[in-house]
DNA sequence: TCTTCAACTTGACACTGTGTCAATTGACAT
DNA sequence: ATGTCAATTGACACAGTGTCAAGTTGAAGA
C-alpha cells in the first residue's frame, strides 16, 4: 500500500485517513500501530517526496555565509506551507502522545543543525554581529523559523508566502549580519 | 464556587479539575457548558487575578516610545509563564473547539492592540524604524511576543525568564528604532 | 489446477473522555 | 415545615482509538 495521504484539514480522524487511501480504518492497523506512528511516517514520506534534502544542497553550496543564510531561509520558509498540514496533525497529537512529540522534537532539532550552520557560516566570515554569540543566535533563527511563526504571519496576519520569505530574510540579516 | 484550578501538567481533564477544585466532575458542567468554555473563564479569571490591566498601565504612562516598547515587553513577557498552563490547555483544545479559538484569537488581539500602540508611539517619536511601515512591524512584533515563542526560547533552548525578557527588548530595539 | 500466503475485509468489542440526565441529599432562609 | 439551590451519585449516549477473530480475495508457485 502506498502512503497517499493528502490529509487536509482539522479532522484527521484514522477514518478519513483510511477513506482518503480507499482502505478500511482496520487495514491501516497492519502497518502503523498507532495514530502517531502514521504521522510521523507520513512526514518522513513527505521529506522524501518532497526532497527536503535536495533543496537544502544550495544552502549548503553558497560561499558565503551570508549567502547561506539566505538560501537556507529559502529553502526552508518554502518548504513549511507543502508539509503544513501533517505538520500540525503531528504537532496537535504531541500534546498527548509522547513518540509523535518526540518525532517532533528530532525533526526541529535537525531544522535547527542548518541554522546553526548558517550562523557559523557567518562567524567564520566574520560578518556574525558582535551583538550574540553564536548559540544565542542560532536559538534566535531556530525559533524565527518555526512552522508556528509561518502560521502565525501567513495566515493570522495574511502575509503572502513570498512577503514572508522575503521579510524573515531581511530581519535575519538585519539581526545577525554584522554592520558594514 | 471559586475558580481554583492549578491546572498544571498536560492531561487536563475534566475530572482533574474537578478533583483539584474538590468537587465532583458533573459538578462542573452546572457551571460551564463545556470543558472550551471553562478553559476560556480561568483565562479571564486568571487576567483579573493576576491583574494584567495594572501591570500594562507602565506601558500606556511611557512617555517615549522605546520607553513604552520596552515597557509593554516587559510586561508581557513577564505575564506569560503565569497564564502559560492554562494558555496551553486552551491553545491545544483551540485545535478541535471552534469557541476556544475564537476566545484565543480575540485575547491575542488585545494583546496585539498593545503591540500596535507601542509601534504607533515609535511611529509618533519619529523613532520608528524606517525599514518597514507601522502594520508591518506589528505584525512582527505581535509574532515574536507569541506563547509559542516564549515556550520554544525558555524550555525548548533552556533560556532563562530574565534572559527572554532582555533578549526580546534588544531584538525589538533593533528591528524597529531608527537607527542614530 | 490446486494450494498457500499475505493483505485486506467485516463486525464486534474494550477503553477513555466528554457531555447529559434523573433522582437524591443537605444546608439555609423564610 | 417547606421551598430552593447547589451539589452528589450513578447511569448512559457518543466519538474516536486500538484490538481481535473469522472470512474473503487474488496472485505466485508447485
Amino acid at each position: 500500500m502506498s502512503l497517499v495521504e493528502a490529509s487536509q484539514g482539522q479532522g484527521v480522524r484514522m477514518s478519513d485517513i483510511a477513506k482518503q487511501a480507499g482502505v478500511s480504518r482496520q487495514a491501516l492497523y497492519l502497518h502503523f500501530e498507532t495514530r502517531a506512528e502514521l504521522l510521523v511516517a507520513a512526514t518522513l514520506y513527505f521529506d522524501e517526496l518532497k526532497d527536503i534534502a535536495g533543496r537544502l544542497a544550495p544552502s549548503r553550496a553558497a560561499r558565503s555565509g551570508l549567502e547561506r543564510l539566505d538560501a537556507y531561509i529559502e529553502a526552508w520558509g518554502n518548504y513549511i506551507p507543502e508539509i503544513y498540514s501533517v505538520a500540525k496533525a503531528l504537532l496537535a497529537i504531541s500534546e498527548r502522545d509522547e513518540a509523535a512529540a518526540s518525532a517532533w522534537r528530532q525533526r526541529m532539532q535537525d531544522m535547527r543543525e542548518g541554522c546553526e550552520a548558517a550562523i557559523l557560516a557567518l562567524e567564520r566570515d566574520g560578518a556574525l554581529s558582535p551583538d550574540r554569540g553564536p548559540e544565542e543566535a542560532t536559538d534566535i533563527l531556530w525559533t524565527m523559523l518555526s512552522v508556528r511563526n509561518w502560521e502565525q504571519l501567513t495566515i493570522d496576519c495574511g502575509w503572502s508566502q513570498e512577503k514572508y520569505v522575503e521579510t524573515i530574510k531581511t530581519l535575519a540579516r538585519k539581526l545577525f549580519v554584522r554592520e558594514p
